[in-house]
DNA sequence: TTCATTGTAACTCAATTAGTTACAACAAAC
DNA sequence: GTTTGTTGTAACTAATTGAGTTACAATGAA
C-alpha cells in the first residue's frame, strides 16, 4: 500500500481507511469489498462502512449486487474538487482575520521567532526592508548557503551590503565580498555552553542600523530575535563595526555581546 | 470568537485550542496568555502549551518575560504557506493515484452514484459525451434549473436536443424548447412509495441511444444510476419516443418502466 | 446439508484533543 | 511579614474519533 498517496489524501481530510480504500479502488478499476480489503489491508468488516461513506463522499460509485462492486471516481476529479474545497476555507479565513487584525504596528520592539519557516521569513523581510545600508555578520557558511539566492534577489540596488564573517576560510566557496572579523573578539561571539546546553551564534543582521535579527542555535533548535529599537541595533551596528576595524583600542572595556537579550 | 474562522483554520489542519488562541492573537496584536484565554475561551492553564505550539508551527512569536508576551504571524503568510503545503500533497497524490489506475472501461455497464457532487458530474458527463442526439425527460423544473447552463455550454452544437417534460406547466420559465409527454403514462413513471420511502423520478437522460443516466429521489436522497449498456439505452430510449408520440397503441403491453435497476 | 462468502452490528482499544485540578514561583498589596 | 493574586508547569480526567476485533445472520454455491 503506498503510503505518499494514503498521506497526501490523509492532508486532504480522508481517514486512514478511507485513504487506503480508495487507492485500492483506484488501483483495482472495479472491485468488491473483499478485493478492497485484501488490497488495502482494512480489515474486511470495515470495508463494508467505509466503501459506503467514500460513495456517501463522492469518491466511489458502486452496482448492488452480491457481491456489490464498487469502483473510484477518477482521482484528478476527486482531488480537484478537494483541492478547491480546502482552498476556499483558506481564502475565507484569510479575509476575515485579515479584517479582524488590527495593523496598529504594536509596541513591543523585540520577537522571538522559533520555526525555521518563521525565521527565514524574518530574515527576508530584514533584507527586503533595508534601504541603505545592510550589515550581516555570520558565523554559518550554511545560513548564507540558504539566504544567497535571497541576498540576490531581496536586497535592494542601491543598498549597501556588508558580510563579516568570523573566518573566511570557512567561506571561501562564497562569490560575495566578504570582510574577515578582526581578532581576539572570539570571546565575544564564541559558542557557550550553559547547563548542558550549546548556545551558538549563528548570525546577525542589522538593517539600517535601526532594525536587526539574531539567529542562534539553542541546543538543536534554532531562534531569532527580531529587534526593531533603532537604540539597540545601532549599539550592535556600533560594536560590530569597531570589532571589524580591528578593535576597542585594547582594554578590557568590552562592550555587551551583541546576542544579549 | 468568530466560528467561521476556527472551522476554516481546522479545516486546515489546526486543533481547535490552536485555531481560537490563533484567532484572537490576530484581533488582539500583542497579548498575554490571560489575554488569550479571555478572548478565545481556551482553558488559562492551556493557553500556555498552545501558544508554544504555535510558535513552533510558525503561527506566533513572542517575547519571554513576565508575563510573556505573543503575537500572531500575518495571517495572509501563514495560510499562504498552508495552502502551499495542501496544495503540493494533493498534486503530488493526484499524480501517484494516475500513475496506479487503470484506465481499462472496466467490464462493469452500470453503477450507482449517491453523492450530489458526483451526480452533478455524471450529468455534465454524459452531455460533454452525446455526438447526435441527447434525450432528455424531466419531472423535475429544479433539475432543468440546476443544470439550465450545463445544457448551454456542455451538449455539443450539432447535438440534437430534445427534452421531454411531465407537465408543460411546470416548466413555463424555461426557454428551451420542450415537448409534454402523452397522457396516461404517469403509471410508468409516477413517484411509488415502499416501505414508507418515496421513490421519485426526477431525470433521465439517453445520449445516442448507448448511454444513459437515471436520477431519482429515495426518500431524501438522490440517486443516481449511469448505464452505458447500449441495449438498454436503446431500449429506454424506444419507449420514450413511443411515450412521446402518443402511446403504445391501446393495450396494456406496457414495457419495464424505464427506472428498473 | 454443509461450507465459505457476504454483509451488519456491536464491540474494544488506542490516540488525540478538550477540559480540570493542584501547586510552585513570584510579585504586588496590605 | 503575611496575604492575595497572577504567572506558569505538570499532571490529571473526560470525550471523541478512528483503528482494529468479534459475533452472527443471510445468502448462495457445492
Amino acid at each position: 500500500m503506498n503510503v505518499e498517496i494514503v498521506d497526501g489524501l490523509r492532508k486532504l481530510g480522508l481517514t486512514e481507511y478511507e485513504a487506503r480504500s480508495y487507492t485500492a479502488l483506484v488501483g483495482l478499476g472495479e472491485a468488491t469489498a473483499r478485493e478492497v480489503h485484501e488490497t488495502s489491508g482494512v480489515p474486511r468488516t470495515r470495508v463494508y462502512d467505509i466503501l459506503k461513506d467514500l460513495t456517501e463522499k463522492g469518491f466511489a460509485e458502486f452496482v448492488q449486487g452480491s457481491p456489490t462492486y464498487y469502483r473510484a471516481i477518477e482521482p484528478e476529479r476527486v482531488i480537484e474538487r478537494l483541492k478547491d474545497e480546502l482552498l476556499e476555507a483558506a481564502d475565507r479565513s484569510a479575509d476575515e482575520l485579515k479584517n479582524l487584525s488590527l495593523d496598529s504596528p504594536g509596541s513591543t520592539p523585540v520577537w522571538c521567532v522559533r520555526n525555521e519557516w518563521g525565521i527565514k521569513n524574518r530574515v527576508k523581510d530584514i533584507m527586503k526592508r533595508a534601504d541603505g545600508e545592510l550589515l550581516i555578520f555570520c558565523r554559518s557558511p550554511d545560513f548564507l548557503r540558504v539566504h544567497r539566492s535571497d541576498l540576490l534577489s531581496e536586497v535592494k540596488r542601491e543598498c549597501n551590503l556588508a558580510i563579516i564573517v568570523d573566518k573566511m576560510a570557512k567561506f571561501e566557496e562564497f562569490g560575495f565580498d566578504l570582510q574577515e572579523i578582526g581578532g581576539g573578539f572570539e570571546e565575544i561571539y564564541k559558542d557557550v555552553m550553559v547547563d548542558g546546553v550549546n548556545y551558538s551564534l549563528e548570525c546577525m543582521m542589522i538593517a539600517d542600523g535601526k532594525e536587526s535579527i539574531v539567529i542562534t542555535r539553542i541546543g538543536e533548535e534554532r531562534m531569532a530575535v527580531v529587534v526593531k529599537l533603532p537604540v539597540v541595533s545601532a549599539l550592535q551596528k556600533g560594536v560590530l563595526e569597531h570589532l571589524v576595524k580591528g578593535g576597542l583600542s585594547g582594554k578590557n572595556s568590552h562592550p555587551r555581546p551583541p546576542t544579549s537579550y
